[in-house]
DNA sequence: GAGACCTTATCAGGTGCCCTTACAAAATGT
DNA sequence: ACATTTTGTAAGGGCACCTGATAAGGTCTC
């Protein structure tokens, strides 16, 4: 069963960056991921928001954020409302790769309903979901 | 979906490391699964084997095969059929280990059933098992 | 049976991704 | 005003994988 977990994940994630390669973004790594997957495409967000989201520490995805800078991806701007934090918002280009790598994920899961069954891909979500759902319930401090 | 699935193979993992770490078997670590997820358990298997099976390079095989030498839970005998080869055993700490892991995750994927729905389970087996079907047919070569 | 070629395993070195420890600066609570 | 918490950063380390190069044992051809 873990075996086959990673083996599904790591298909879709190949196939994912495979495709990712040959766009303008090619230079989109995994690890990018906990940035990509927590933001705010509108208006940002915090460190700290996109380290929860990912459950990652902020040093690490303080550091996959620098990384997307330098690259022109996101820029940090002073937060307004506390003079600690700093707001991580999408650049143009930041925007332009996020609905790209959305449209690829999303087409890659259409293509597994191809080629698994539409009805097995949707019980496929639902039991993942169900699996992410209960990942806080379970935490009783 | 990606997120999703990386979530369940976290969660997954996790929780059996967790439970590992209550056995004699604490040491185990997630590497050093491409050791025991494709050995067999019996006689025994080749290095270029284990790599095979678990896609990755003979190299890092051959290092993870070391440290569990080191650990006592393999080891390395000639090939009586080629003097290249050698034969990656487990030690009866080694089937100890293995057959306490398989235990493990079968019980995690019980405990699954009941958190999810037994069906659902079932059917998340399903796909998964479709997908790694489908691994191999796929490259046309 | 000698040479070219493939395979088995290993050595050396490096990358990506994530962590812990320690800290400065700003906000908050009493 | 002082202690505490929160936000972000710096420095360093570990794990899980990779590529390139190499020695030694098989295999195939002629």
């Amino acid at each position: 069963m873990i075996r086959l977990l990673g083996v599904a994940f790591d298909q879709f994630s190949e196939e994912l960056y495979r495709r990712l390669a040959t766009t303008p973004y090619s230079d989109i790594r995994p690890g990018h991921g906990c940035v990509f997957g927590g933001i705010d495409p509108e208006s940002g967000s915090r460190l700290t928001e996109l380290a929860e989201r990912a459950m990652m520490t902020k040093q690490t995805v303080g550091e996959v954020v620098s990384d997307l800078e330098q690259r022109g991806y996101v820029e940090r701007v002073p937060d307004p409302e506390d003079g600690r934090a700093k707001i991580i918002r999408l650049t143009p280009r930041g925007r332009e790769a996020y609905v790209a790598g959305r449209r690829l994920i999303d087409e890659l899961e259409r293509d597994w309903a191809e080629r698994f069954g539409a009805d097995r891909v949707a019980a496929l979500r639902e039991v993942l979901e169900a699996v992410d759902a209960e990942r806080f319930g379970a935490v009783p401090a």
